[in-house]
RNA sequence: CGGGGAAUAGCUCAGUCUGGUAGAGUACUAGUUUUGGGAACUAGGUGUCGCAGGUUCGAAUCCUGUUUCCCCGACCA
């Protein structure tokens, strides 16, 4: 058998492998801070991808951004009492804002006590709903569409880099709406949005649906999710829409006077997607021998690597490299050219490793011929070809083409990995079979002490029901 | 947060039972020959043995506490 770069394989062991594939590319490791990790410059340029991608689109959309603080009054927990409940058992809490010195060891100051603890921001309705009561004031002030880029935190009892960490960064998107069927409809809105982004950038394939009562986000009339399959047949929620209702409006009060002079409350909505994207676009890509990342959201959708022999005239080879990256440039293309001393097949590797979508090999052959010679990392090997110089924005086309493959390759597995069944008995038959994948099957046949029966046997939960049949409801592992 | 395992060189780990002052592979540095899916030889540098106490003439090793990671649960808008 082939030696693969990440060992032990997918098959062997899913969450060794995993963790493996996070530090061969070099993405981001564990940090000394419980269930936190820092994030590398490989892996925080995939994050800012997504995030300029995904701004310039909620902003063509009249969405504005802001920011506020990390720090919630506990207070404000209190005036939405089905939301404190959610959050209560993940706040990390701030108590005291003095240090002190004794012995030369640095300890909380006792005697500094806060008045009022702050809780580090598990998500931010309150705020957004404290603010919003003072900033809408009129009609003409509705729709509100704002949305913040922020670090958020969650005391997670099990971390897992990347797909739960106890703090990670997102986009919260608040809206605040005159009438109940605007903000029902931008709610879905943000749903399809993002279902298209994950399909377009990071070329996941989902099944977007309503989460069930007892999914549902604290303090929401409906929470949207859209969910994707990981290679071992897991589900991810990978981003979320809600309805909040007046729940939000009425808790903090955020009003509007109507055209007709009338004082109505605002309905609101929030959604957010996260760095949990970087995890769930990894599981679903990615193979034994590392990363592979969809060109949209890769620093390099283009590696060149050149190759030198003892013999050859280094000068005109680097000349000749630095002038098909000035090319892919122009193409607007992001290249690298690895110029660094490393072994040429270790950089090969290497970029393998960390999911470089084109490697562009360039040794004697190709400089004698005015050519290039790429390969496909999804594909490896198999798809090596050589091209002409001349015809190098070819390459363009090449990266659109890959980024479809990759979403159809995972589109596939997906469907393929999706069973439709009637009964609860015949998901119980699936799951004794040890199926890894989704089921599909009527909502009210889980509605049963048999359902609660597989789920404490298999461990899986209720998923979504899918917006185009509400009758019908995805259970599946979670990660 | 409950049960189990672990923490020693950048990385993977041996050494811990039986206390005596730190080791391998790999990586790294230099040189030579190499280079198209993980090169070979030669010569070198590398450690608060997770952290804090304790026992001891002496602690990576024994004891106590603590932090972090991994696995299984519970938890997870």
């Amino acid at each position: 058998m082939a030696k693969t770069a990440i060992t032990p394989t997918r098959e062997q062991d899913f969450s060794a492998w995993y963790q493996n594939v996070i530090s061969a590319a070099d993405l981001a490791e564990n940090s000394p801070v419980r269930g936190c990790m820092t994030i590398k410059p490989y892996g925080y340029a995939i994050w800012e991808l997504i995030q300029k991608q995904f701004d310039a689109i909620i902003k063509s959309m009249g969405v504005q951004n802001c920011y506020f603080p990390t720090m919630i009054p506990l207070s404000f927990f209190q005036k939405e009492a089905e939301h404190v409940e959610g959050f209560a058992k993940e706040s990390a809490v701030i108590t005291h804002y003095r240090l002190k010195a004794v012995d030369g060891k640095i300890t909380v100051d006792e005697t500094a006590e806060l008045t009022e603890p702050y809780v580090l921001r598990p998500t931010s309705e309150t705020l957004f709903g404290e603010a919003m009561s003072r900033w809408v004031n009129s009609y003409r002030d509705l729709p509100m569409l704002l949305n913040q880029w922020a670090n958020i935190f969650r005391w997670e009892m099990r971390p897992r880099i990347f797909l739960r960490t106890a703090e990670f960064l997102w986009q919260e998107g608040h809206c605040a709406f005159a009438t109940k069927e605007e903000c029902l409809k931008h709610a879905l809105k943000m749903l399809s949005t993002y279902e298209n982004f994950a399909k377009d950038t990071l070329a996941l394939f989902s099944y977007t649906g309503e989460k069930t009562p007892e999914e549902r986000f604290a303090g929401a009339d409906n929470t949207y999710t859209f969910e994707t399959m990981s290679q071992d047949g897991k589900s991810s929620q990978s981003g979320t829409s809600h309805n909040l209702g007046q729940h939000f409006a009425k808790s903090f009060n955020i009003k509007y006077q109507s055209e007709e002079g009338k004082e109505e409350f605002a309905w609101t909505n929030s959604w957010g997607v996260s760095s949990r994207l970087i995890g769930a676009m990894i599981v679903a890509h990615s193979d034994d021998d590392g990363l592979i990342l969809p060109p949209a959201i890769a620093p390099y959708e283009c590696v060149i690597i050149p190759f030198i022999k003892s013999d050859m005239d280094t000068k005109a080879l680097t000349a000749y490299c630095e002038k098909v990256k000035e090319s892919l440039l122009n193409a607007g293309i992001r290249v690298l050219f690895d110029n660094s001393d490393m072994r040429s097949s270790d950089k090969v590797w290497k970029w393998i490793k960390k999911g470089a979508p084109i490697r562009i090999e360039i040794g004697a052959n190709e400089l004698s011929q005015d050519s290039v010679t790429i390969t496909r990392r999804d594909l490896g090997k198999a798809s090596q070809k050589q091209i002409n110089l001349k015809s190098i924005s070819e390459i363009r086309d090449v990266l659109n083409t890959m980024q479809k493959d990759i979403y159809e390759k995972h589109k596939s597995l997906t469907l393929d990995s999706t069973k439709t069944v009637k009964t609860i008995e015949e998901a119980k038959e699936l799951l004794a079979k040890d199926f890894k994948g989704f089921i599909k099957l009527p909502y009210k046949e889980t509605l049963s002490e048999k359902y609660d029966e597989l789920k404490e046997t298999y461990k899986i939960t209720r998923r979504c029901l899918p917006l185009e049949d509400k009758e019908t409801v995805i259970i599946a592992k979670s990660f």
